[in-house]
RNA sequence: GCCCCCGUAGCUCAGUGGAUAGAGCAUCCCCCUCCUAAGGGGAGGGUCACACGUUCGAUUCGUGUCGGGGGCGCCA
């Protein structure tokens, strides 16, 4: 099995020599370009404009030199120079007719690309604190995440999928705060319920669970849980802060219990849902680890070292200021406790040493102000900041007929992943999810998504498949029959267009990953079933002419093939029947 | 106030230092005796917000202006 390599890298070589042979001390970038005019050759070069300006030569002249240089290819029909000084390349039909068989031949490895030279990266994506459901909020990031780490995947990285877990902080102490309320309530101990506490019914729910299993072993009367507690009305954390301390002191060690199961319920909740949804890691990695293992007291430790942490008014600080941030940062609050930020510092410490070449965090974008302390903080503690990428992914707003539907985070009012995927189908939302640009906000039309018609992207792409899992199996014979096709029988336009379109998809893959962008991957493949509906219609694929039908044949095995593994970068299903 | 994203066809959005800027929807016209019409072909529709720079060349890069969206905690 011979590694794929493209038309179009094989005349970018052509070019690479001519331009070294007309320009020995210039080094030109040579990106060859497919023209948007059918008339301008199947490639156009413009190296010679360069070249032009840096030998102070006419880049017509320059680009005639390049002709005259160019190794001969059994590839190309013809070059032209055209307009300033493109070189128009046209192939012979040949060169595309082969690849219906290349991707048939290279199996599951056509669209492979060696950009990322076997590389360790990390994806970290979700990470969303366990606290309740995840919302379509979470869900873009999930699907931006697992689509990006596929292609990256494809492209030739050795990656990891990591989901960090907040399961030291606050927020986790409210929940099983608000979980033992309602637990208390079922024993008759009624305490007011905070309205800054976790509302949704998933936490009466874990409560029933508790009280199922355990029965009023957790109880502890309402009079001293609500001892010395400041008034919810005027200090509404304050009286958080103070319940949660009451629980610990009443629970003692079986506050762990009910921490533990709080955190339990709802990160496996959030698993399931999850790969359900088709996105899986290989890590879930615990901020708890962080502080038992001592790992932010060295991180801190690391940091004062080098002399960027200083205290003030109490706290710790973190002299980020010096590293481009805008103010400096606590790191360790007057309390003793460390801050988030102190735990994010250990924890990109810790995945640098864990050896990973490039880390990629996947965050919403309303955490952009955190990049320069982030990177900061590891510059400052003597490590390559430049390794990590944070991807930002903007928000996701649902419309329904319409209208945007209401998003109250506050109230537990808002739309979890889990209502959308049972609306629109994990396809639909998977494909939708990554149809924006990850910097862009991204409007979420639910009742498109739903729709069952070519506005629906998914299902145009997915048609395209099922139509030629449809022909192969009216025509009943197996894919390597195919593989001795004679490919020079195809000569119709709409075949050529199919053809240099496949060839195109270790490109898109490529771009995808180089930009971090999977949405370009979602833009390849409606080309490439639009390619495919064009020729459906414009050639019948079962003709008598045994040797066109088995070339015809062989050129729909490979799109679909084509089709299924662009789908599966997305985490989209490619049926054989719709 | 500071920071981020955006401004491209009526709408939703791609694109990008190159030649005549694209797709889907919407509008209008056409195509099923045939492997799935969930499809295809065609027409109209644009000062790529504006200005000034850089460049052989700018929708793309830079600066500014205007307009839209979002974010700013000893929360996580």
């Amino acid at each position: 099995m011979t590694a794929f390599v493209s038309p179009k890298s094989r005349i970018t070589t052509l070019f690479v020599e001519a331009a070294r042979a007309v320009a020995p001390d210039h080094d030109v970038a040579i990106d060859l370009e497919r023209p948007k005019q059918a008339s301008h050759g199947d490639f156009a070069c413009n190296a010679a404009m360069q070249l032009g300006k840096a030998l102070r030569r006419n880049p017509r002249e320059v680009a005639q030199a390049m002709v005259d240089a160019l190794p001969a290819s059994e590839l190309v029909e013809k070059t032209e120079i055209a307009g300033p000084g493109f070189i128009n390349v046209f192939l012979k039909p040949a060169a595309w007719q082969g690849i219906a068989t290349q991707v048939l031949t290279s199996g599951d490895r056509f669209g492979e690309v060696a950009l990322g030279g076997n590389a360790r990266i990390q994806v970290e994506f979700v990470s969303a604190n366990p606290t309740g459901p995840l919302h379509v909020g979470h869900g873009r990031g999930a699907a931006f995440g697992a689509s990006l780490a596929n292609v990256l995947a494809m492209a030739g990285y050795q990656v990891h999928r990591e989901y960090y877990v907040n399961d030291a902080g606050r927020q986790m102490d409210i929940l099983a705060l608000s979980t033992w309320l309602r637990y208390l309530a079922l024993c008759g101990e009624f305490v007011p319920f905070p309205a800054n506490a976790y509302q949704g019914a998933y936490v009466g729910a874990m409560a029933d669970g508790i009280f199922a299993l355990h029965q009023d072993r957790y109880r502890r009367a309402a009079a001293e849980v609500v001892a010395d507690v400041p008034d919810a009305a005027t200090d509404p954390e304050g009286h958080l802060d103070a319940l949660i301390a009451n629980a610990r002191r009443l629970l003692g060690a079986d506050y762990a219990y009910v921490h533990g199961y709080a955190l339990e319920e709802q990160l496996g909740d959030c698993r399931n849902d999850l790969t359900e949804f088709g996105v899986t890691f290989d890590t879930w990695f615990s901020e708890k680890t962080l502080h038992e293992s001592g790992l932010i007291d060295k991180a801190v430790e690391q940091l004062r070292k080098h002399g960027h942490v200083y205290e003030q008014d109490g706290a710790l600080w973190f002299r980020s200021t010096a590293f481009g941030d805008e103010k400096d940062r606590v790191v360790r609050r007057e309390n003793g406790i460390y801050t988030y930020f102190a735990a994010d510092i250990a924890y990109h410490v810790n995945k640098i040493e864990r050896g990973f070449d490039r880390l990629i965090d996947v965050w919403g974008a309303d955490h952009h102000g955190y990049i320069p302390r982030v990177k900061g903080a590891l510059t400052a503690a003597g490590l390559d900041a430049d390794r990590l990428t944070v991807a930002l992914v903007q928000f996701a707003v649902l419309y329904r007929n319409g209208q945007k539907a209401s998003m109250s985070t506050r109230a537990g009012e808002y739309v979890t992943l889990r209502d959308l995927r049972a609306e629109v189908g994990n396809d639909a939302a998977r494909f939708f999810y990554v149809l924006r640009k990850s910097d862009q906000h991204l409007d979420f039309d639910l009742d498109l998504a739903k729709s069952q018609s070519n506005d629906n992207p998914v299902y145009y792409i997915q048609y395209a498949h099922a139509r030629i899992a449809s022909v192969l199996a009216s025509w009943g014979g197996v894919e390597s029959d195919l593989l001795d096709a004679d490919t020079g029988r195809l000569a119709h336009p709409q075949e050529l267009a199919l053809l240099r379109r496949l060839a195109e998809f270790p490109e898109a893959v490529a771009g995808a990953a180089r930009d971090l962008a999977p949405h370009g991957i979602a833009y390849y493949l409606k080309d490439l079933a639009a390619d495919l509906h064009g020729l459906y219609a414009a050639c019948q694929f079962l003709v008598d002419d045994e040797e066109l039908r088995l070339a015809r044949l062989a050129l729909i095995a490979a799109t679909r093939r084509v089709l299924q593994r662009g789908l599966a970068l997305l985490g989209v299903g490619a049926p054989d029947k719709m």
